[in-house]
DNA sequence: GCCCTGAATAGTGTCCGACAAACCGACACT
DNA sequence: AGTGTCGGTTTGTCGGACACTATTCAGGGC
């Protein structure tokens, strides 16, 4: 039959409390920085307990839209696109994104990335990017692959921040993260890769410090095209997941909670 | 001195249950799908109090890790694409993201995004698509503006779904969703815009049910590009915010919480 | 007069105990 | 089988309590 029930949904309290609150936020009628009252105060503001309103901020504050500027001030806040990547990161983790997936999107992205950065880096950025080129070098130099893939992940982070667009940063992060996470799964079968990222790596810099747009873009395009030849080649899988929730086989099957609370 | 103390934290109770489900699920030991005990179960496995696992418990909630299959089956769950992008386009409008800035990152990621809808669309999709064209079209005729704006919308919420790469969806929604609200101050200045949407659309929409992505590719782009020009038309600002924060002056000063609390 | 220090204050973090409402499963009834 | 009833269980919410510490402020030292 025709009938379309719409699951009725119940209220809690503490939803109605961050809902409340959330929507004073979008509205600007609480700007970032401001300074919320205190529990007592809003719960009886709300006419509910202080846990209910507690819980409520708890709500918020993992959103990123209120978060504590000392341990007894509580502000409004605009959510930090540090933890927004992380979370987004999480999110396509588990929901099992593959590295095809993931490069697809990133062979368009990053050399955006590369040519908005070009186009707006301050010098503090391209600083960044020369001291992190150095570090990665030494690293290279010295094998030392954990460190390769963590300045690699750097070294995006900063292309990423230098574009001054945030929305380009929020669609970008997550990706790289995941993807060149990867690159620690293909750093023992290709050997030589370290030297060819370093090589490709200056070349943007080079590109980026000059405000030179299309070479930035271009030989991003190349490093993202030969990281994909080179996961080929390393004979690493394209269509699983990149990193599974279930991590193999093998692994302990303590499945329950074994946590020793908290003075472990 | 080069002493560099990083700022203790002391990470409070209701943090490391949080933390510790958190853990717990990314390393696979808690799957999807699975029920989590009680909140009195789950306060002594951890050693600490009800209403601070409760607390925990609202952040793992509100970040999508958890859910509340029914009232009282809380069950472990991967973030829902829906959620995720609503908490991104919240957090690209309160950092106040520009047109352009949105529309750099739309320009290359939307096109690719017909392309792959292209590649992998099930039939299911091609039906929603079509569906939403006839709505669009009649919407047109009605030039009823907002029903166009929340069909274009809809539109692209759909191609994104087609692509079935979470990856990309998750980068373009929230820019997808932003750019397009845009639409809405667009359109009084603009009365052929609808028309000039339906038939792009309709183009794209032809060649993902043909499984032709060059064409795909190619119309939305004609279509970004003839959004931005549009919007350059009607003389609107690229650089300022698309969704400012203060909406403009002469709002109501009433910047306290003002909330009648629970039963208004 | 200004800075430092210590007491007073206020606010958060955590716990305890309690209770109504609802949910869920079991059981009885038709 | 389907429906009604019942009771145990769990959540949502409440009130109160207490330790700890940021913050404030007053008073004393320079």
């Amino acid at each position: 039959m025709g009938l379309r029930p719409r699951p009725i949904q119940v209220s809690k309290a503490y939803e109605q409390v961050s809902a409340q609150l959330e929507s004073q936020i979008l509205e600007g009628r609480l700007l970032p920085g401001e300074q919320l009252p205190g529990e007592v105060e809003l719960a009886a503001l709300f006419g509910v307990n202080r846990s209910t309103v507690r819980e409520g901020i708890r709500r918020l504050e993992s959103e990123g839209l209120v978060r504590r500027a000392s341990p007894r001030k509580l502000v409004v806040s605009t959510p930090k696109a540090r933890e927004l990547a992380s979370r987004n990161t999480r999110a396509l983790r588990m929901l099992e994104v593959t590295f095809d997936q993931l490069w697809r999107v990133a062979v368009e992205i990053e050399p955006l990335a590369a040519e908005l950065a070009a186009r707006n880096a301050t010098d503090a950025d391209v600083a960044k990017l020369r001291a992190n080129q150095a570090r990665m070098a030494k690293a290279t130099e010295a094998r030392d692959d954990r460190a390769v893939v963590r300045l690699d992940l750097e070294y995006h982070s900063i292309i990423s921040e230098a574009t001054k667009n945030p929305a380009l940063a929020l669609a970008q992060e997550p990706i790289g993260i995941l993807l060149y996470s990867g690159l620690e799964a293909l750093l023992p079968h290709l050997p030589q890769a370290p030297a060819r990222q370093l090589e490709a790596h200056g070349r943007v810099i080079d590109a980026v410090a000059m405000g030179d747009p299309d070479v930035a873009r271009d030989w991003t395009l190349r490093h993202a095209v030969d990281f994909r030849r080179g996961y080929i080649m390393a004979g690493l899988p394209m269509d699983a997941p990149i990193a599974p929730l279930v991590p193999a086989a093998g692994a302990k099957a303590a499945r329950e909670i074994t946590t020793p609370p908290r003075d472990a």
